[in-house]
DNA sequence: TTTT
DNA sequence: TTTT
């Protein structure tokens, strides 16, 4: 009916991207999002929100953030189950992006990262990235065969999935 | 640093409501928020989103919202952790509520409820509910000694988990 | 970057459906939305956000909600601005609709009105309605010579105004 | 009813920070937010939102906030008119910011401003900034007997407008 | 110019 | 009246 969500926070990992069997990208990231108040101690804790993106955004995620980067995510609120390896039935909320917005120049978010497709920066930053060709979607191994085996995150993700 | 959900649905159950050792009233429910896309099948799936709310409005929403009830929810994603009873981490991603909205008239949200404080129905639907007298949160059992004690939920919930 | 607006209100008019030269639709309408704090005076005032809905929802809009209507809007801040009359700028800050959501049965909403295209509302309310036959936009002229011409609104709103 | 806006963009000039004749401070400004789309020409327009924020944040804002600052604002809209110097009606929409998030390091936000109080800045950045001892407030002028007398804004702000 |  |  409504279903909204707004986060800015940081990537505790570098994003994880998969490939359904058809082809169509996923990338899974964690988000730690800081709290405006602090606990009883006087400590201010975070909240770790999952996410997830698909297609153009996935790749440009997977490769425009890394571990630290700092990320806006527009989009929804997701259940799903599953039952893990002792049968026991695991409820997962996560995020499911419209939108990530990169919130910081390109040089603090990928210093060490190859080149992908078109740039989601503004025109101000494009262009005064380093160049590695056009090795795309360098360092990151297809898994068709294999989407979302680890982590605990459920290994039968499919086109299904696909949120439109 | 930024964290901010909207929610319209429909609760799943009445809403459960439990007392922190303090006395501070804590509500929890889930609401089912419509998809507003339909899946490869053709048909509307929901999520189902578990909400927190403290304090005065706690008792609002158990006193005015039951299964079933239309709600807004406006509040922040939160998550924590807790092992279950054969030591397995168990990972909790809720909302809590800043504000929930009644989005029905109160006739069709609380027939055949007890009345509780101030009704937070709007100038004209006030003083047309029936009235039981102020048998306060009638049906509801004060749970201080056992706070969350049943449904999976931590035992261990206190006064800390305030949310200011 | 990131622009998100949720509302939920009632229509303070019917919706205003207008259509652009190449014969897309627009709706206008304004929501009334009650605030959940009162003034120093104890009143609880409302704010009256303008807000723009595209293409089909458009339709829909104009079709099951009115005056008073119970309405949620999930979009996005736009400003724009236009000269008046006697040569003032006025500034315009409205809310484009990804999503119109209708928060009351039909039978509230649309008593008489015809029926247009595809019921915007879930199963168990679709099929109760009455059925005025298939007259399509029933009771609304288009208005392409002249969409927007009234209200102080800009008269030279096009196609470029559509938002993708 | 509900009411929710978040935004992250940049500041089109310094905020203008202001007192109410209680002394209450107020600051306002516009933030520029990105479409995230192009327009038939294939620019990427922005919308410029006017803001405002109260109290400790209001200070935070007018000392740590400068044109071009990235921000991130979550807050709700709010309506309000008044006659302009020739008597014409005037509809302000705005957003009163809940909270206001500073979404760049501190050098590059407030290279050359003075230090007010807290900092709004986490562990990370905090002691790093240069300090120009406890000149509060430097660089600002309090206004108390003449609040928004200026940039059409209304004259007759008063502590009414608090937000709560 | 405002809704219940 | 607009920011990078």
């Amino acid at each position: 009916m409504m279903n909204r969500v707004v986060l800015v926070g940081r990537l505790t990992k570098d994003p994880d991207l998969r490939y359904t069997p058809n082809g169509v990208p996923v990338a899974n990231f964690t988000l730690a999002v800081n709290r405006t108040f602090t606990n009883q101690q006087g400590e201010r804790e975070a909240d770790f929100i999952n996410c997830v993106v698909w297609r153009r955004q996935a790749e440009n995620v997977a490769n425009y953030l890394k571990k630290g980067s700092l990320a806006g995510v527009d989009g929804r609120l997701q259940t799903r189950s599953y039952d893990d390896q002792d049968g026991k039935r695991v409820y997962v909320t996560e995020v499911v992006a419209d939108n990530v917005q990169f919130l910081e120049p390109r040089s603090a978010a990928s210093q060490d990262r190859g080149n992908f497709g078109e740039s989601p920066f503004g025109e101000g930053q494009r262009n005064q990235g380093s160049s590695y060709g056009d090795q795309r979607n360098q360092g990151y191994t297809r898994t068709d065969e294999d989407p979302f085996s680890n982590d605990g995150q459920p290994i039968d993700i499919s086109d299904d999935d696909l949120p439109f």
